[in-house]
DNA sequence: CTTAGCGATTATGTATACATGGAAAGAAGC
DNA sequence: GCTTCTTTCCATGTATACATAATCGCTAAG
């Protein structure tokens, strides 16, 4: 019977790889899973209404569960009601997109300075050491080819424990609701960079930015950590510039279907 | 079938007074509004678990509604899920009030920010100035003794016409969120000033920053438009320790029941 | 007296039946 | 041919029945 309440980015996190058919799942969290996972990949068409119905139909699960999931998914910020009843598919306009990395980035400002301004535990310090640590040997290690996935992986680990050291629970819960946007989590738009030959550059830029916030905090200097995370976030508007520009990096968002192209000379 | 989505803080601004005996509401918002009450007048017991039926048995509407009524209010952030199954009132640590109030104030220096820089509309600025003109009327009138309801109802508009500046549905929905939480919200610990000889001053120089912010922004200083909402939040914080203190101070703010109390010497 | 185990109650998760209101499609009139 | 009205269908909102897991209390043993 457990909810476990599946936000977005805290279970990818804790658990590394359980899929749909994890028997202490209920049906609402399957359902909610599976119906985030067709909305990102594009299977229902942004702006159509997704009925409960079919969802039934597809999902394999009954009205009941579907209709928690669509609740769930429309907090999440995926899913809009239409005044009428039920829910659509959103759609996000490129200004949204830039709002919700600049809201990201004003939060995990405040935290890394809430972080700076409190201090944080030796073990907090060492566990963001770390992490930096091996995002460096990612980087040393393929100068020409970087593991990506493992970069993502191991940046969003960062973030993570940047969060983390702010403990506070109000501000983790709001960073997590608006990096449910598939787009405006920390490193959802690094893949667009990834055929770019300014890659190398692009992630050393933000690595010095790891180095400079965590040294920031250490030392306590809550104005500049501050500062930095906000400008950290703001690497993904240059991503997000770039991606709206080719449709091929574009593809490499999960979720990019969701966003109103504007049309371009 | 309307959904009509009811967010606390829009609808405030929106209808002025319709009660749950409105025919145009679904049972689901009905039990939600009902649920809130219940809630934030303390009938029910911070950090005990709400039973389903007896909440059948006490809105007079069927499990579903109250079952989607606990699922957006834990989404709102006054309940808690609990991990074996359904839902918990939410307690708050003073350390989170403080929190909250402290992430408002960035997001609303945000949208001061983006409003500043990005400009707003004559009308807008008409609007907020003529907000602004009323707030000094009340504060004109009754220099002894000041209408402190109609005093709350005009900062709430002006903070709302101010996100609204903003123009960004993802930051103005961020904020509704955080505001949710009846303490967090723009003006809910006004009234703990009610009995303070203070009362006077502390009211003139949260105007007075009313009126910086929006010079600023038509100005279209942005960063001094952040400063100032920022600073403009932390008088709540000034209000909270003053209600922290006083326990009759304490009870004029609703929901204040939820704030688990720090033994003080 | 404390603790551990077992059973009963109860709460939630799920499925489904029913009613009402909206949307789309078709027919009729202009 | 276009518009409008009507009718049908379907989608959602609601209520409720059922199954299963959790909690609470009781009993018994150490």
């Amino acid at each position: 019977m457990s909810i476990a309440s599946p936000e977005s980015p805290k279970d990818t996190m804790i658990k590394t790889a359980d899929k749909g058919s994890d028997r202490s799942m209920t049906q609402t969290v399957r359902a909610q899973f599976a119906l985030r996972e067709l909305v990102l990949r594009g299977e229902l068409n942004p702006g159509e209404r997704v009925s409960e119905l079919q969802m039934v139909e597809r999902l394999g699960v009954s009205r009941t569960p579907v209709r928690m999931a669509l609740v769930r998914l429309e907090e999440e910020g995926l899913l809009e009601a239409i005044p009428s009843g039920g829910f659509s598919v959103k759609t996000f306009s490129e200004k949204e997109v830039f709002e919700s990395i600049e809201i990201r980035g004003t939060l995990e400002g405040l935290a890394a300075r809430l972080a700076a301004e409190r201090g944080v535990s030796r073990t907090d310090l060492r566990n963001a050491a770390d992490c930096l640590d091996a995002i460096d040997d990612v980087m040393r290690r393929g100068t020409t080819e970087i593991d990506l996935s493992r970069y993502v992986e191991l940046n969003a680990k960062f973030h993570h424990i940047l969060i983390g050291m702010a403990e506070s629970q109000t501000l983790a819960r709001q960073l997590e609701r608006v990096s449910a946007l598939p787009f405006a989590s920390p490193s959802a738009l690094v893949p667009v960079q990834s055929r770019s030959p300014e890659l190398n550059q692009i992630l050393s830029i933000a690595q010095d930015q790891h180095h400079c916030v965590l040294s920031a905090i250490e030392r306590r200097e809550g104005t500049r950590a501050e500062a930095i995370m906000r400008e950290h976030a703001r690497i993904a508007h240059r991503n997000l510039e770039r991606a709206l520009t080719n449709q091929r990096d574009m593809d490499l968002v999960p979720g990019s279907g969701l966003i109103k192209r504007r049309i371009r000379a």
